[in-house]
DNA sequence: AACACGGGGAC
DNA sequence: GTCCCAGTGTT
């Protein structure tokens, strides 16, 4: 029996009952899609069944607001996809009719699709016959047949495409590709896979050479660098003075609060010196309390946070700084850190 | 080719 | 702590 043969075998056996594997609705899927880039599906089950209600179709999305679409993102993180989401439901609406496509060629020019992306569309909903190369399909090649190829190099990724492409089951694209992904979720998975009930294990190069642990190869260890960020608090009656990001660094266009960032842990006397602190609160500052430092690891940062709320008015509002009632904080999209730290204050 | 972009869960 | 998740866009 053939790799594909006992691969579609096993998936019809144990796949999960998740949602968007009943419907074929290229938006449906596209949604899933895209929330599910670099997250697990337990993360993103519940932000794809609010997007759904929400946004039914793809007509209803590209009617939202970015700061709505953003709210409904805040907490997944790679916010990039949602303002991307909203730029390619635009495009569809005005450029296909509001239809949307189901051709590889059509998606890949999308914003936000790539060539996972584009192939897990075009071969869940209407069987193009791709093969999607994943970070379970990665794993699940260079196991089986022995690949050492780093997965992150040029040349790795073009052996792995062509290998993918190969074991493709042409007459069940859809199917065989989704069965590569749960496979490698589910059994295949990265630590403590399953070999013993692998139903592939005689013909697992890994397996029969003892490299399960050694495979996949990756490169290029992600390089982390510290930032400290002082937030302020600052309110005015029920008001909250808030500041809204720009577009350059992390949380593009989403909100928090009046932020001085240092190189170094300061003391509160040496941040309240900074010119850019005695700029926007004057020379006399009137701290009420500094919340503890807390650590926010990203993939190449670490945020180390801090809270400092003052009895101040602002003697000089920046651009971005606005005014909003503390209520209304439940309907700005804030990154986590700001969120748990505001959550503390005002109970939201 | 290298880097930026979040947050969470498993070990 | 380390790894990595149904990756993509920018430089």
């Amino acid at each position: 029996m053939s790799f594909s043969n006992e691969l579609l075998k096993w998936y019809q056996q144990n796949k999960r009952d998740l949602p968007w594997r009943h419907t074929s609705n290229p938006y449906i899927i596209w949604l899933s899609e895209i929330i599910l880039q670099q997250t697990r599906v337990e993360q993103g089950l519940p932000y794809f069944q609010r997007f759904l209600e929400q946004y039914p179709d793809v007509l209803s999305f590209a009617a939202a607001a970015e700061d709505d679409i953003l709210k409904l993102w805040q907490g997944l993180g790679y916010y990039s996809r949602g303002r991307n989401m909203l730029k390619t439901a635009r495009t569809v609406v005005d450029n296909y009719n509001g239809s949307f496509p189901q051709k590889y060629d059509d998606l890949i020019k999308l914003k936000g699709i790539g060539e996972y992306t584009a192939t897990a569309i075009a071969s869940f909903s209407a069987n193009e016959a791709k093969a999607v190369v994943d970070g379970n399909v990665y794993r699940v090649l260079a196991r089986y047949f022995g690949i050492d190829e780093p997965i992150n190099s040029p040349k790795g990724k073009k052996l792995f495409q062509q290998t993918a492409n190969e074991l493709l089951n042409k007459q069940q694209p859809g199917l065989h590709n989704q069965a590569m992904m749960e496979f490698g979720a589910m059994l295949c998975k990265p630590k403590n896979p399953a070999c013993g009930i692998c139903p592939v294990r005689e013909g697992c190069y890994a397996f029969l050479h003892n490299a399960v642990n050694s495979l996949p190869v990756k490169l290029n260890k992600v390089k982390v660098r510290d930032r400290y960020f002082n937030y302020f608090l600052v309110t005015d009656g029920d008001n909250i003075l808030m500041n809204k990001r720009d577009d350059k660094d992390i949380w593009a266009n989403m909100y928090d609060l009046p932020l001085v960032e240092t190189d170094t842990l300061l003391t509160p006397e040496e941040l309240f010196y900074l010119p850019m602190v005695k700029e926007i609160f004057g020379t006399d500052i009137k701290l009420v309390e500094i919340l503890p430092l807390k650590k926010h690891i990203l993939t190449h940062q670490r945020l180390h946070v801090r809270l400092i709320i003052l009895n101040n008015q602002p003697v000089k509002l920046k651009e971005q700084y606005f005014f909003t009632p503390i209520e209304n904080l439940q309907k700005l999209a804030l990154p986590k850190i700001v969120f748990i730290f505001l959550k503390n204050i005002f109970n939201l």
